[in-house]
DNA sequence: TGGCCGATATGCT
DNA sequence: GCATATCGGCCAA
């Protein structure tokens, strides 16, 4: 059981080892958890924040193994995991398959089916309860992170929502899931 | 200091 | 599939 609990050099890795590494990994914040099925891997390309949002994105450069939460369209928040200790990233989830804490995650979002709990960005920061305030704080205090029992396919494409930079294809998902954000 | 623009979610056609 | 609410971050002026 600890053996498959991820350590903070798990986030070291290059950005996009980690984002496909992250797919399969169960998620424990408080009584919730959920396995990541859908996550994106941005880095110092043109859609990054490390670019669009050059203060708050200078985080992805300065550290790894760290919160990146921000605000989106107003009334979102976003959860970021910072990557790579030589070079610039962030990995954002997107998606999780709830597996605890159904009753809470159904009373925070106000809906009942499991695929519309946590099926996007904003939707899983509100079902798990992440607090912005947890910005800036490293992974591993406010999560724990455990590696997938068994190997998993992890298919890829490219990014949602973007306009720019839409051909890398840095968008990981867990192949056949019914709980990413859409479907390929 | 003003204006533009989203790494979205939701509801309606 | 499409419109739109909503507001913080950013940069030009």
């Amino acid at each position: 059981m600890s053996s498959r609990r991820l350590g903070p050099a798990f986030f070291a890795a290059p950005t996009l080892d980690v984002a496909r590494g992250l797919v399969g990994c169960t998620l424990v914040h408080g009584r919730c958890a959920g396995v990541i099925v859908e996550c994106e891997a941005y880095t110092d390309d043109p859609a990054s924040h490390y670019v669009t949002r050059r203060r708050q994105g200078r985080v992805m450069a300065e550290t790894h193994g760290r919160i990146y939460i921000y605000r989106s369209y107003g009334v979102h928040h976003c959860l970021n995991f910072t990557t790579d200790q030589h070079g610039v990233g962030a990995v954002l989830l997107r998606a999780l398959e709830p597996v605890q804490g159904l009753d809470l995650m159904r009373r925070r979002r106000g809906l009942d089916d499991p695929r519309a709990l946590a099926s996007g960005p904003g939707k899983l920061v509100e079902a798990m309860g992440i607090s912005p305030r947890l910005d800036g704080r490293a992974v591993l205090d406010a999560f724990e992170l455990l590696a997938p029992e068994t190997p998993l396919s992890v298919d890829c494409g490219p990014r949602v929502g973007i306009s720019r930079a839409k051909d890398l294809p840095w968008r990981f998902w867990a192949r056949g899931s019914r709980f990413v954000s859409r479907r390929s």
